[in-house]
DNA sequence: TTCGATATTCGACATGTTTCGAATCTTAGA
DNA sequence: TCTAAGATTCGAAACATGTCGAATATCGAA
C-alpha cells in the first residue's frame, strides 16, 4: 500500500475503504460479518466446506429479531462490497468472509498506526 | 479483547465498533482522518505539539471543494466518536488522532483474522 | 474596543438508509 | 408435478445523512 499522504489523494482507494466500512457501520450488519468470522476464519480454511460456512438466514432473522427480508437486504450490502460470499446450498444460502477483504482492512490499519 | 463468539453478542462493544466505521465510511472524514494521520502518526509522539497537528480547516474546504461548515460537521463526527481531538489555537484549530481509538481499529482486525 | 478572519451552529432541503409486509422466485421432497 | 420451506425483490414509510448559506461565536491584531 503507498503512504498516507498519497493514500489520502487516492480516490478510488478512498472510495473503496469508506464502502467497506460503510458496510460495517450498521450494528447487524457487522454482527453477521463477525459470525461469519467465526464460522470460517480466514487462514484456518483452504477449501470451501459448506459445512463451515454460516447458513439459516431465517434462524438469523429470528435471533436479531427482524425481517428475514432485512437480513437478506443486509447480507446483500456485505457481499456488494466484497466483505461477504453468498451461495445458495438446497433451500438456504450460505456465507463466508472474503479472506482478501479482511486482509485488506487488517493492512489498512497496521499501516496507518506503523508509518 | 473477547474471542469472536462473544463479540458478536457484546452489544455495547458492536456499538462502539459500528460508529466508529460509521465516522470512516464517509469518503471525505475517511480523508480528513488520514491527513491527520499522516500530520501526526500515533506512537510517533508523545508530546502534543501545535505543529504537529493539522489546522487549516478553511484550506480543506477548498481543497475538497465543500463549504467550511460541512467540514467543520465531519469534524465534529470524528471527533464524537473519539476517533479525533479537536482542539482551537487562534484563530483557527487543531485537530490530530486519537492514539488509542487507532489501536482499537487495528486490534479489531488482527483479532478477527488471527483467531 | 472594534474589525477582519476563521470556526460553529442553525434551519432547510435533497438524498440515502433501514425496515417492513406482500409478492415473487428457488429448491427439495412428497 | 405440486407443495412447502426458505430466500429475494419490490414498494412504501420512517428516519438519518450530507450539504449549503445565513447567522452567530471566537480570537488576534490594529
Amino acid at each position: 500500500m503507498s503512504n498516507i499522504e498519497s493514500l489520502e489523494n487516492d480516490l478510488p482507494l478512498i472510495a473503496e475503504y469508506s464502502k467497506m466500512f460503510k458496510a460495517l457501520s450498521n450494528p447487524i450488519r457487522l454482527r453477521i460479518f463477525l459470525r461469519s468470522l467465526a464460522k470460517h476464519p480466514p487462514g484456518t480454511i483452504v477449501d470451501i466446506d459448506v459445512d463451515t460456512m454460516l447458513s439459516c438466514q431465517r434462524s438469523l432473522a429470528e435471533e436479531y429479531g427482524l425481517a428475514p427480508s432485512t437480513i437478506s437486504h443486509h447480507i446483500k450490502e456485505l457481499s456488494n462490497v466484497g466483505l461477504l460470499h453468498v451461495q445458495r446450498t438446497g433451500q438456504q444460502v450460505a456465507i463466508w468472509v472474503d479472506v482478501d477483504a479482511v486482509e485488506k482492512l487488517k493492512l489498512f490499519f497496521n499501516h496507518v498506526s506503523n508509518e
